[in-house]
DNA sequence: GTATACGATTTTGTATGCAATTTGCCTGGT
DNA sequence: ACCAGGCAAATTGCATACAAAATCGTATAC
């Protein structure tokens, strides 16, 4: 199940399906950054009009999943370094006080629920599959804001997660997710402790981990960006 | 010149147009929360096919601006009282350590293009048009993410803030704009004196002291909306 | 007098068609 | 071999047309 991408607006289901279906095949990475999405062909691979295709595109335009060049057509978004930095300090902004606020309020059933996440976050961990447990990763965040019952945050905090995997898939060589989800585990321990300074350090730290674990200094990486804008892969 | 909603994407110029002058017409108060949204009324009002309309809604909805429901149509939005609470929540945990960054790392500059906006926002205020001062009231907040550069901090508070305009619109029986524009004299001069701690104080207060002016406790305003849900006033 | 069912009208959902722009290719010249 | 120009194909922008759904008014039954 994507507690991510479960916005809120609930729009006329055909739409609806097409704009999840891309969403997914974004998050999933199965659509590399920069591929050129043509109109026609992805209303005859879903079997709809480009009308549905068209409003679907506006629709992941507007969560930056996608760019929208007028008279141009649509690609996969490519978050630039400057972009990418940017959402980590938005995400410092915002997780820092988030956790904090949670440490102090969380329930035994909140930190239960995380904790059976965390489980599964490990397991996922262990397999082959990079998707999934990307996800899983991502999700954990989100979980934390779902879990405080605060809907705008969620969608808030949900699009930059997002956006995250989006720079992920461009500048990441390796992250260790294990560390990751041990790092998820400090959190975890700091809130269940009610320590909501440690919890805050351990965030902190967490999101500057994830962030260097991104190639965003060198260069090369620009360059890379600049000559194969289509996430090909030449060696 | 809008500072809010002057968003990343840059669309079919038509729909453009449409969607900035609805967004306009929405945060204005022109239009009232819960107001339906016809399509082929505004197709002939801007002389436009559905299509567009179509599309521009979509871009609304998206950022909240409205409410599209299946087969129903669009309206205005109407933000709950709990989620105009969460979007208070939100902003706390995004200003607070936005305004504490800034205190430390504000230039002169910066500084003086804020005193500039405080200004003029100062004069709007003894002005009788109440849109002018709301706008330049909310701006003033999004003005201090986009000194610092950060172009999703941009976006991710000028959605907020517009958000909460809303709200206001539903919920607010008076505010002080006057004070309002002196609580943010004071976070200036909290952040020229690069005094963080107190600046974030002051921050908090602010958002605070809107909050409170909200009229978000009485269930009966809740009954009230219930009742009126398209911004009808009879007395 | 109230409630219910039905038909007409309005409104939304989707597909299609045409104009305008862009893109890629091919030719001709230097 | 290389560049410029122009033609053709592909693609987007927009409007229109038709189908499906919802809404409203009215008439009818109780």
């Amino acid at each position: 199940m994507n507690i991510i991408e479960s916005s809120a607006g609930v729009m006329s289901s055909v739409t609806d399906k097409v704009a999840a279906a891309i969403t997914d095949a974004i998050i999933e990475h199965r659509l590399a950054a920069g591929t050129k999405l043509v109109e026609q062909n992805l209303a005859t691979m879903f079997g709809v009009s480009r009308t549905i295709i068209r409003q679907a595109l506006i629709r992941l335009e507007r969560e930056h999943l996608i760019k929208l060049e007028p008279s141009k057509g649509a690609s996969v978004a490519m978050p630039s370094v400057q972009e990418t930095r940017q959402i980590f300090t938005t995400r410092r902004y915002i997780e820092i006080p988030m956790i904090t606020t949670f440490a102090l309020s969380a329930s035994k059933a909140d930190i239960k629920l995380l904790r059976t996440h965390l489980k599964e976050e490990q397991q996922a961990c262990l397999q082959p599959d990079i998707r999934g447990r990307t996800r899983m990763l991502a999700d954990f965040h989100v979980l934390i804001a779902r879990i405080m019952g605060n809907t705008v945050l969620v969608e808030v905090l949900g699009q930059l997660v997002t956006r995250t995997s989006l720079a992920a898939m461009l500048y990441q060589t390796k992250l260790s997710a294990e560390h990751s989800s041990n790092e998820h585990a400090a959190l975890l321990d700091a809130v269940e402790s009610k320590n909501a300074e440690l919890a805050a350090r351990v965030m902190e730290t967490h999101l500057n981990n994830v962030e260097a674990s991104l190639h965003l200094d060198s260069s090369l990486t620009d360059m890379r960006l600049a000559l194969m804008p289509l996430g090909a892969a030449y060696g």
